[in-house]
RNA sequence: GUCCCCAUCGUCUAGAGGUUAGGACUCCGCCCUUUCAAGGCGGCAACGCGGGUUCGAUUCCCGCUGGGGACGCCA
């Protein structure tokens, strides 16, 4: 079994095209002896774009998808293809036509009018001179190649041959035997086009599996045709569902322009693990259909399972919407469960890549000790690499200086002015306790606070909360004494300090104003 | 408009001619807890509609509706 990933590198690789190229490779590598290559189809030489190519393979890298031999691209196989439209060209399977696209556009507006909605097609007339047209086309005449489908009828046994698709997740699908025009083979610049590219490079390659994306159902008839025409043998096929955004809609370079992640690049950025994106992308359009012993269905799994037991036939026909919240939580659980040391590894290399230069320089001032403490804390906080940088994210209070922080006014209200005595007080109390802690870790921080508390006969509570609203500014963060251990003796009653002074000095003055 | 594909909770899906229609994500509640996160427990929530076939259809067939895709000298 022989399967191919074939994109075109006009844009980065997107959530569909990964998704694609993830089943051909798992269909490949599911078989024994099977391979799985890579094509790039860059025919189109003004969209092409040589670093597009270089960063579509760095993608498919980094989900861990790799392939047999080199990628090859189409534009360094024009030999290969002029060949096969000469032969057409010669067995008169294909002819020059010499109108201009203004003038199709033309045509095609008009068969709209005279039946609304009614299609162009291009058919090449009875009456045609097939002499004067190739000698006009010899002659420099601004031309292009067609299809002519009628010859290619005329070798099949019958018309289902080419019209009747055997799709191996759709079943067959029969087109109207009107689906297919004299479709163009090559362009007026001489450059050919997907279709004939397509089939014989397919060919070329020995490919027997074409796994692709629904979107390309309706070409596979043309396809079948060139097979016919050229005599090259069909390789199966299987049409994979499309995948939507959460409206329905399809993902388009548009939804990135509205800061929806489209392309694998932005997964990346958010910091999404290249093995969650990859299970993530499996479930779209396919379903292991195993369950756990407690009766759940199996959806957590990495490459070498999907690899072990993908199936066609376990391929979904319907459309799949792409559920944001539901690759956070896979992602939050798989950064959560990753051993520390490769938690270190995949985030640094994140931070290599995209991290801000406000979290380098906070970095460099944390020192090793309080980054590794900063790091165990966070990591089953993060739904993503990129939360441990995001001054909105749970590590926020570790990111910001001692004055960039503010406080959140109900958890003041709540934590510090309430009660009798009042959480401020319990802050005067506690600074010096802290400011003066011979060890500043996070057993010895919750071992006094703890002591603090049980002095007093008070609930841890009373004691912590007020300290987190005061180095936090919120009411929520790590455990306490991680949280005071992260921001290190110095700053943490700085923070005191300036909490003190800010809401203290509020208090005492809004006191003033009720009394 | 024409052609094609599709149709189970909001989303991803499992599923069988007879099931209390299962799981996951989201959301809600409770427990745990110094807060958050995690974890545990529980809850809300689906077979689009109309005809057949059948003892029985959500499952098979047809129609409708709805969604999606394709209709290029893009791929």
């Amino acid at each position: 079994m022989v399967t191919r990933f074939a994109p075109s590198p006009t844009g980065h690789l997107h959530a569909g095209g990964a998704r694609t190229a993830l089943f051909n490779w798992a269909l490949a590598r599911s078989q024994p002896g099977g391979r799985f290559l890579l094509r790039m189809e860059d025919t189109d030489r003004a969209r092409s774009q040589a670093a597009l190519a270089e960063s579509i393979l760095a993608d498919l890298r980094w989900l861990g998808l790799d392939w047999d031999g080199e990628p090859v691209f189409q534009s360094a196989r024009t030999p290969h293809y002029q060949r096969a439209i000469a032969e057409l060209l010669a067995a008169d399977l294909a002819y020059p036509a010499f109108e201009t696209p203004g003038e199709l556009d033309a045509m095609r507006g008009k068969a709209r009018e005279h039946s609304p909605g009614g299609g162009f097609s291009y058919h090449r007339p009875p009456n045609w001179d097939r002499a004067a047209a190739l000698a006009k086309a010899e002659a420099g005449a601004p031309h292009v190649i067609r299809l002519h489908l009628a010859a290619v009828l005329a070798l099949c046994g019958a018309e289902r041959e080419i019209f009747a698709v055997e799709d191996q997740v759709l079943g067959t699908v029969e087109f109207a035997a009107d689906a297919l025009d004299d479709f163009v083979l090559q362009r007026q610049d001489g450059g050919v086009t997907y279709h004939l590219a397509v089939v014989v490079d397919d060919d070329a390659q020995g490919v027997t599996h074409v796994l692709r994306g629904q979107e390309h159902l309706a070409n596979t008839p043309r396809h079948q045709a060139l097979q016919r025409a050229l005599n090259l043998p069909r390789p199966h096929y299987a049409h994979l569902p499309v995948i939507q955004n959460p409206d329905g809609s399809k993902m388009s370079k548009r939804d990135r322009e509205k800061g929806i992640a489209v392309d694998i690049e932005d997964f990346r950025r958010q910091g999404v693990l290249p093995e969650v994106l990859l299970n993530f992308l499996a479930l779209l359009g396919y379903s292991p259909g195993e369950k756990l012993p407690d009766g759940r269905d199996l959806e957590r799994f990495n490459r070498e399972h999907l690899l072990r037991h993908f199936s066609l036939a376990r391929v979904g026909r319907g459309n799949a919407r792409f559920d944001r919240s539901k690759l956070a939580a896979f992602n939050q659980d798989s950064i959560a469960a990753l051993p520390p040391a490769e938690f270190k590894a995949h985030w640094t290399t994140w931070c290599n890549r995209y991290a801000e230069d406000a979290w380098s320089a906070q970095a460099q001032k944390m020192g090793e000790a309080r980054r590794a403490l900063f790091l165990q804390a966070l990591q089953p906080r993060s739904k993503s690499l990129a939360d441990l940088t995001a001054l909105d994210g749970p590590g926020a209070f570790a990111l910001l200086k001692t004055h960039e922080f503010a406080y959140d006014e109900k958890a003041v209200s709540k934590w510090l002015r309430r009660g009798e005595p009042s959480g401020l007080e319990r802050l005067r109390e506690l600074r010096p306790l802290l400011a003066e802690l011979a060890h500043f870790d996070p057993e010895s921080i919750e071992a006094a606070v703890a002591g603090f508390c049980e002095a007093r006969g008070i609930g841890l509570g009373k004691a912590a909360q007020p300290l987190r609203v005061a180095v936090t500014g919120g009411a929520s963060s790590p455990p306490l004494g991680i949280t005071l251990a992260i921001l290190g003796q110095t700053e943490t009653t700085a923070r005191l300090d300036r909490c003190l002074a800010e809401i203290g000095g509020a208090q005492n003055s809004a006191r003033k104003d009720s009394a």
